[in-house]
DNA sequence: ATTATTTAAGATTTTTTTATCCGAAATAAA
DNA sequence: TTTATTTCGGATAAAAAAATCTTAAATAAT
């Protein structure tokens, strides 16, 4: 569905959260173990989602990574998307044409508008706040 | 969405089904060229849904692939989905986790059960024949 | 100022996916 | 039975994605 990229940003993303809400700045090291994913490959990611001003972060001693609560409850799933897989997910045939729309469509276009809509609805009122009392709360996993 | 693999092959079925339409049989180099798709990658691919039952195969001159109409209105998308990129897409976790289930749930998992119920509906409910006959009516295409 | 800690960023390597190539097998027609 | 045509299947190659490594830059505490 989304690439490891995104599976793996928006686990740190939402890690990030929960240690945010507790008060705590996390390390790539803890982001990782956390997010059970490979530490080199999630600090740079965490460098893409910084520069995209989805986390923040702090160099040096007792540094790390946050996001305010503030903004945990602004931040939709679908922000973290586009920061890492670009706009694929909103406007990608399903055949892979490189054109295809409501003038022009391919032979499954329509059949995936309904599915689409209710796919774009969800990224875009998902918060990360939702997500990250989910795993606060105990009520999922981040890592299984 | 799909994988390469997946889009040349749904591609290459739905042609084949318009040309069957027409009582032609059809080569591969027939097929990669109006599905817009490498040649001998899908030469490779139609093997796989030959094996799988989906399309028929004709060895020597005069041979070629085709569908019988009877065939192509009970062949689902979902089959083609499932012979050529497995289950992924009905079972994957959105987080990328191994387990991911209704007791134990990834945040997401609760946000995506309605998206994937329609998008498992639309593929089960989909038959080639359907797609072929956009083809063949003119309101839609296969290569752009 | 120095040191230890931590992120930043680019280069490199590994793995997976995508794509090609080529000889073998099948078969219809002459 | 020979020939031309076409799929079959395994080996190989190229490209893209995933993952790692390495050095630099920043900064807090001493």
């Amino acid at each position: 569905m989304f690439s490891k990229t995104c599976e793996y940003g928006l686990k740190a993303v939402i890690y990030i959260a929960t240690k945010s809400l507790e008060g705590n700045r996390v390390k790539i090291r803890d982001v990782a173990d956390n997010s059970g994913s490979p530490e080199a490959f999630t600090a740079k990611i965490l460098g893409s989602l910084t520069k995209h001003n989805i986390v923040n972060s702090l160099k040096g001693p007792y540094g790390g990574f946050e996001i305010e609560a503030k903004r945990m409850k602004q931040i939709k799933v679908s922000e973290i998307i586009f920061a890492l897989d670009g706009d694929s997910v909103y406007n990608g045939c399903a055949l892979g044409l490189s054109v295809c729309s409501d003038t022009e469509p391919c032979p499954m276009h329509e059949n995936f508008i309904e599915v689409r809509k209710q796919l774009k609805k969800m990224l875009e009122t998902t918060t990360i706040y939702e997500l990250a009392t989910k795993i606060k709360s105990g009520k999922s996993f981040l890592v299984r």
